[in-house]
DNA sequence: TGACATTCGTGAGTGCACTCATATATTTTT
DNA sequence: AAAAATATATGAGTGCACTCACGAATGTCA
């Protein structure tokens, strides 16, 4: 097998300006470029879709080398589940900081949070089709960016549960409950699909079967109660 | 925009065979090269995993050209699609045809339809997750293998919902039943999920789960029993 | 049986995500 | 302030899934 072969990068100029010192312009820089990736992919997804949207396209839109995209994220895919990070993120943040869902029944947070989600979606509508289901998939163990997925994905099952045990009793949880937050993720996911593929006015077939198939599931956690 | 240059593919040999006439071959050729790549391209995922196996090392195995695989297959996921039709019918007939289910609880034909899926699947275990939940996604319309995948998510809706029908009589349906079929496909899915990282001896859990978990789910079905 | 039509198998070509050796910019050390 | 150490931007290179112009093998019709 032949030795690799790699053209050396010709030097940028004859005279490379002068030594110039800005203190603290690493980080600064680091953060402003993220910023430029960042957005330049959304807008590049939004107006063409994920898949068609290429990582050279990015790194031009955002100024910048092509190889620089993967100084910063370790996939295209890892672009992507950028946006849910900050899509679950700013749902439990909004429903923790509800006072008036304090002291709301369970159903009603639960709602809240999967209404908050499709919410902040909302504006990526085109390309989330594609790469969410992708992204979020726990199956996928193979793909660099698995482990932030995994504990986005724990991040999510974490506030679920809390919600839970701040509703239900210990004693009155029924023998499924520990299972909830796990049924919970599959329960988004196929929401998730149905909000994409409705196209009822302002999405309310979605809001109308969250709120019935919520109310049937949290009664299920309570056996007592129905 | 340059014209697209392609090279002639040099020709065979110098002398090819004299005009051969085999009347039939070439449906005979069509369907064993099929069947060659379904089995090289199974024993490859099996040892190497999908994402590892390259469809120049299935064309290989298979003794054909690598552009010969897409003249059977639209794409590399649309082979791994091959195993999910089989297990879908596999499962679907070993339902039909079990004269003991026949007059069972509809809980119990759809346990024994899941404990068949994964039962089929299990030698694939190794493959299944990256291939199947990107090949099965109801969101991916990007792709052209998403036909066939419709279809075939069709053909199992329209069984679970023939099963329902079977089970409960019209009257005593609640709401939700319309909605049980898509719901049991998202259920499933996430049945195969739990079942992939399940660990226990002989995947028992899962089972275990399957088995409760459809008990409360048909009793949703059915507003008065309970 | 020979001429024409049709159906594929073929493999170089293409565009893409992603890698990596190198150059250059910043920080740290002296 | 120069030198050494470190971080990171760069873009040609690589391997991969997938395409397509071509021609050989088969089918059809006289």
């Amino acid at each position: 097998m032949p030795a690799r072969k790699r053209a050396k990068p010709k030097a940028k100029t004859a005279k490379s300006r002068a030594r110039v010192r800005r203190p603290g312009a690493r980080a600064q820089a680091k953060h402003a470029i993220r910023e430029r990736i960042v957005k330049a992919a959304l807008s590049l997804f939004q107006s063409r879709g994920f898949e068609a949207t290429t990582t050279k396209a990015i790194a031009q839109k955002a100024r910048i080398a092509e190889g620089t995209v993967f100084n910063y994220f370790k996939t295209k895919d890892d672009i992507a589940l950028h946006f849910f990070e900050q899509e679950v993120d700013h749902a439990i943040t909004a429903v923790r900081e509800n006072p008036r869902l304090r002291k709301a029944p369970l159903e009603e947070k639960l709602f809240a949070l999967v209404h908050a989600q499709l919410e902040f979606l909302a504006p990526y509508e085109r390309f989330i089709g594609a790469a969410l289901l992708q992204a979020l998939n726990p199956a996928s163990h193979l793909g660099p960016f698995s482990h932030r997925a995994q504990e986005l994905r724990h991040r999510y099952l974490g506030f679920v549960e809390e919600l839970i045990e701040d509703s239900i009793p210990k004693g009155k949880q029924s023998s499924l409950t520990f299972l909830a937050p796990e049924i919970f993720w599959v329960y988004y996911l196929g929401a998730l699909l149905y909000w994409l593929y409705d196209s009822s006015e302002g999405k309310q077939n979605t809001l109308a079967v969250l709120d019935r198939s919520l109310n049937i599931g949290v009664s299920l956690l309570q056996p007592g109660r129905r």
